[in-house]
RNA sequence: GCCCCUGUAGCUCAGAUGGAUAGAGCAGCGGUUUCCUAAACCGUUGGCCGCGUGUUCGAGUCACGCCAGGGGCACCA
């Protein structure tokens, strides 16, 4: 454990193999709210943990550049356009109502000034999308969260794949044609009912797009993959599997996986804060960051299973005190940290050399060192069953135990022997509950 | 109607590959402070694990059926 130091805890079943963790992804369509924000929490521990047992990860964020929702988003925009230059505002059938829209419209105005009224749709749509990924960057970031790779659903159109993947569909002999459309037969992969995939007016139904995307992940060598999303993006999963089963390459049945999660509610003053994309009320993953800090936007998102929906109190959130859980674990981290303070101990040179540890017979201290030993148990299964919030909930359990132990027994006062055993005791959960709590993206102060 | 998720202590939730008296936090009650951070700790009250049947030596965990709540069911994404 010692010795292992910042490596403590890590596994190589994934040996060195690629894996795919997918997640965010959200469309250019607005800034981030907060269900991107337990996706982009979740996404980025699950590739933490993965890599921590031997995967070699790529995390990945896909934008939908190309679909009606960014036609929308760009008459949208032209429509506060017009507002800007005549006054009359009508936004469109589906269109975009938020005060970020207004905004955009006022920077492409300043910018495009040869085209104050959005006429060249096409560059407004491509300011529009410009700008919005930014701001999407900004709250990434705000997060804490990096991506390796960006893959755009207009590079498939662009590059071919699309068009590929449906003479491939096609060749593979699970479509037909009926109302003038090109329909997929899921039914023959377990889905209710078969689904159009190119249709009459001749554009591609989305999950197209999605399939062709998931072949270029397979053929870049990602044998293995997960996508984060929503639930309420669940019957996609049936559609896509489907789509990459009637093309014949091979892939197995179950690729790519997915990992959804429930909805996720915020309390700000005992109500509910209510979230319409459509009104304009939104609550953004930057709001949230701004108002209670990175560490404990990453912990509440993470301390839930994705499978239950997620109450975020932003009043516990910020509260520093004992019934704030994150706080609580720091707090058990930098009290460590305090031991080799005061003792003026670098807790770097700690090396186990030569102590008894069959001095540690306190019950505190027994509990303690069996819960570190768990520590790299608890990630392999947290990794495997892709579940940040085992790590989270065995991090608690430490951290409960740390302050236990800590309120019982003295290490710097103790005796000859027994100190040097302490030390390495308080040493060894220093660097578990550092380990976990940066495999959560979430920082282990040394002093509070 | 079909699909997915959930149902465990008063409340919010954990419970890996089935395994011994089912755990935590909060709330409640009772304590602890000349002490490496009281932003803390200790003790304690409180559970037909939604209901039923089945598989098993053994089920909170697996299967099936109910009941209740949430979400999804487009030639939208």
């Amino acid at each position: 454990m010692i010795t292992a130091g910042e490596r403590y805890g890590r596994h190589d079943s994934g040996q060195g193999r690629p894996f795919n963790v997918e997640f965010v992804s959200a469309n250019p369509t607005g800034p981030l709210h907060v269900g991107h924000g337990r996706q982009a929490a979740l996404g980025d521990a699950i590739a933490s943990l993965l890599e921590w047992t031997g995967w070699q990860v790529t995390r990945e964020f896909y934008y939908n550049d190309a679909g009606v929702q960014i036609q929308n988003l760009a008459l949208s925009v032209r429509a506060r356009l017009v507002e800007r230059a005549t006054g009359r505002l009508e936004i469109p059938e589906g269109g975009y109502h938020g005060e970020y829209i207004r905004e955009i419209a006022a920077a492409y105005a300043a910018a495009c000034p040869d085209d104050a009224e959005g006429a060249d749709l096409e560059r407004v749509r491509a300011f529009a999308v410009q700008a919005l990924r930014e701001e999407q960057d900004r709250d990434l970031k705000a997060l804490g969260v990096r991506f390796d790779v960006y893959s755009l659903e207009s590079s498939l159109y662009a590059g071919g794949n699309v068009e590929e993947t449906v003479a491939m569909l096609r060749r593979g002999g699970h479509t037909f044609e009926e109302g003038g459309a090109t329909w997929l037969r899921t039914t023959d992969y377990g889905d209710d009912k078969d689904r159009v995939m190119r249709k009459s007016d001749g554009t591609y139904t989305y999950f197209v797009p999605d399939v062709a995307y998931h072949v270029t992940k397979w053929r870049r060598g990602f044998h293995h993959a997960i996508n984060v999303q929503g639930a309420d993006h669940h019957s996609t999963v049936v559609r896509v599997r489907a789509g990459l089963q009637a093309l014949g390459l091979g892939i197995p049945e179950g690729y790519p996986e997915y990992q959804l999660h429930q909805m996720v509610t915020v309390m700000r003053g005992g109500d509910e804060v209510r979230i319409s994309k459509r009104a304009g009320s939104y609550v953004t993953v930057r709001d949230l960051v701004d108002d209670v800090g990175r560490d404990a936007v990453r912990f509440f998102f993470l301390m839930r299973k994705a499978d239950t929906p997620l109450t975020f109190d932003v009043d516990l959130a910020r509260t520093q005190s004992e019934e704030n859980p994150v706080y609580y674990i720091q707090m058990a981290h930098a009290r460590l940290c305090g031991i080799f303070r005061v003792g003026e101990i670098d807790a770097g040179t700690i090396t186990g050399d030569g102590v008894d540890f069959a001095r540690l017979g306190e019950e505190s201290e027994r509990l303690l060192v069996a819960a570190l030993l768990d520590f790299p148990r608890t990630v392999a299964s947290a990794a495997e069953a892709r579940e940040p919030q085992r790590l989270v909930a065995y991090l608690h359990d430490t951290a409960r135990l740390t302050h236990n132990w800590y309120h019982r027994e003295r290490v710097l006062e103790a005796p000859d022997g027994l100190r040097e055993a302490r030390l390495v005791l308080a040493r060894a959960a220093q660097i578990v509950l550092r380990n976990g709590l940066t495999i959560l993206g979430i920082s282990a102060p040394e002093r509070m």
